[in-house]
DNA sequence: TGTACATCAGTGAACGCGCGTTCACTGATGTAC
DNA sequence: TGTACATCAGTGAACGCGCGTTCACTGATGTAC
């Protein structure tokens, strides 16, 4: 709590709040470099002390998203058992992405995917895919292990599909929770129609 | 096939296919109104004479492109029958969001969704509203009435879930309709299992 | 068939904007002795 | 314990960029008579 202008203490992490604050109040737009400084109270230049560019910024800012979106994922899974968990995860994640709609654009939007060929390509893609694993993790307890992949990017899918129109204002829902709820249920797990 | 400079004759129409090419070959990022303008050889204050703002004139690509997934879906529908139909126009849905990326992305982004409250909102939404009607008229055959509404919507969520992961590059297929062909298996129509 | 003129669809210069990034700098911190 | 100095984390002016949009304009078209 130090009053001096220079040295901040812990602007990096202050800038990710920032970018988080940025996000809620204004969207994805606002998301500038310079946006960011201003909101942490500092000069425009001052985030490359601890950022390389405007994408790492960005990315560590996703990253915090996807710890946030693996916790929801985590906690929903231990509020029920079995194909009820997989459900409570899938209805997490829509709740997630309908509170936080920006930052989920940020996540899954291009401004992020170009990250893969960073330097460290690591930081980001470990959130994401811990979240992805958390998914998976469940569905592994279900079915054949044959089958874990696909039915882990379909459950992913539609969850993923539903959260996105939603955001992106395609689908109007006063209750979005509840349609998660509806629609998950027409999921289904193991290929026992035929097959 | 006039050669004078003045008077293109069907710049309107010129526009928008300057646009899809803009999108195609840079992607999404350079679709602005003087590169459409550029690409179609034109001023870029001249397509002021054909669309009020940068908004409208992406509306009108956006109109287009909802226009040509529709055909893919009725095309594909008309392959199979019963769930099958449902099934391909899932994978068509998915086909076409990755052979046309930056379109897809035009389509369900942000830049169209402010285009709800414009003059003239009919122009854009009609097109997408019946790209979702024939999703619907399937599923209305194949589901009790009461159903059909949150059928539709988990069947669109689920390939427009897949579509958006695999155009923003977060799943890596190597086949993704074959991977659409998988992944609409997970997907049940009617609550047969205890409901 | 020929002319006058209104209308229409283009041009091109100019504007202000916020952006990402560079650069040389300066004030605060902390360590060696 | 006190001082010298290297290091580090900030500043702020400046750059070039492409953008959307405005404005007054001009060349081509087509219609009235």
């Amino acid at each position: 709590m130090s009053t001096s202008k220079y040295h901040h203490g812990n602007l990096y992490a202050a800038l990710i709040d920032s970018g988080l604050a940025l996000l809620r109040r204004d969207g994805i737009d606002a998301l500038s470099l310079r946006g960011v400084a201003r909101e942490a109270g500092v000069s425009p230049t001052a985030p490359y002390r601890h950022f390389a560019d405007k994408e790492a910024l960005l990315a560590a800012i996703a990253a915090t998203g996807f710890a946030r979106l693996d916790a929801a994922l985590r906690a929903a899974d231990e509020t029920a058992f079995g194909v009820a968990a997989l459900r409570a995860q899938g209805v997490a994640y829509v709740g997630f992405a309908v509170a936080e709609p920006a930052l989920f654009r940020l996540m899954f939007g291009p401004l992020i995917s170009a990250t893969v060929d960073t330097p460290d390509p690591t930081a980001l893609l470990d959130e994401a895919q811990a979240a992805y694993a958390t998914l998976r993790r469940r569905v592994a307890r279900l079915v054949a292990d044959s089958r874990v992949e696909i039915a882990s990017l379909a459950a992913w899918s539609m969850v993923h599909g539903l959260a996105t129109l939603l955001v992106e204002g395609r689908i109007d829902a006063s209750n979005p929770v509840a349609l998660a709820e509806a629609i998950t249920a027409q999921f289904i797990l193991a290929a026992n129609e035929r097959q």
